[in-house]
DNA sequence: ATTTGTCCCTGCGGGC
DNA sequence: TGCCCGCAGGGACAAA
């Protein structure tokens, strides 16, 4: 599932080989995942050259260069639970194709997405259909990795709300999502459905280091490789080698032998060890 | 007002 | 062997 890391890992893959490349044709393979529609999809971007690529969130997002004297335009891409991006080798083909870019130099971008909750959004810069007019982009909060400690402090706030739960809402903190958030929580000795409110100052320092522990080791292990998720060139990531929490509930705790527990912490399966994480004292 | 549940979609693994 | 069920999960949305 691409989190953070894996969008990061994209952007830097896909940059390399896209930067500079004019987009000459969009090909439509399944009409419901471009935005505004298909139409207005293609006329956004057709004809601009790509400036670059970055990432918002989990979101990729490629930067276009100006037309006929207009701002620019810039494509989000929305990857959700199996959305793919690559660079396709001359004459290669990808499975469940929805949409590609035909760029300058014969080469081709797809995005691939086998269970199609992914998205493209494209949006003129500047003006009222910015992207900064997207609802879901506008209410995201901060970025982990460049944030202050003192402000991450603040964000989890003094009431009731489980921590998990705020590290999944992306206007809390952006970009992580039930891997890292797992990942953070153990190591940093909290028990997901722990009250904010209950945390100490030097426990939520401790958690803000986890979480960009974690966020930055996964971005040099080129992102967690669980089933779908590959980089623009088709190389998995590596750091499901790396994992202590997600997806181990059953088995033993890397750090004292407990055997690890699962719960469902907003809506999401939650994996943590009983003595590295204490029940808080709700 | 916060928070929980449902839906979207498809493949896969467990159970029988 | 084969079928059925539940799970995976980000975010929009509805409901308690």
């Amino acid at each position: 599932m691409p989190e953070l890391p894996e969008v990061e890992t994209i952007a830097r893959t896909l940059g390399a080989e896209a930067t500079g490349r004019e987009i000459l044709r969009v090909e439509v393979r399944d009409p419901v995942a471009l935005f505004p529609d298909p139409a207005g999809f293609q006329a956004l971007v057709t004809g601009r050259r790509i400036e670059s690529v970055g990432r918002r969130a989990k979101l990729l997002l490629l930067d276009l260069s100006p037309l006929g004297g207009d701002g620019g335009a810039r494509i989000a891409v929305h990857l959700r639970m199996t959305g793919r991006v690559f660079v396709l080798a001359p004459g290669m083909e990808t499975d469940r194709t929805r949409a590609v870019l035909h760029l300058s130099g014969g080469q081709r971008l797809a995005f691939a997405d086998l269970r199609r909750f992914g998205s493209m959004h494209a949006f003129p810069v500047g003006g009222s259909a910015d992207i900064a007019s997207w609802p879901f982009y506008a209410s995201l909060g901060p970025e982990p990795l460049t944030m202050a400690a003192d402000e991450f402090r603040a964000r989890l706030g003094q009431g009731r709300a489980r921590v998990k739960a705020l590290l999944l809402d992306q206007s809390v903190v952006a970009g992580i999502g039930n891997i890292y958030a797992d990942e953070a929580l153990f190591r940093a000795g909290i028990r997901p459905d722990t009250s904010a409110g209950q945390i100490p100052p030097d426990k939520r320092d401790a958690l803000f280091t986890a979480i960009q522990a974690v966020l930055t080791q996964a971005i040099a292990e080129n992102g967690s490789s669980i089933r779908d998720y590959r980089d623009a060139h088709g190389h998995a990531g590596a750091f499901q080698n790396h994992f202590r929490a997600y997806g181990r509930g059953g088995q033993a705790c890397l750090a004292c032998g407990e055997t690890m527990c699962v719960m469902r912490v907003a809506g999401r399966t939650s994996t943590y060890c009983p003595r590295c994480q204490p029940a808080p004292k709700n």
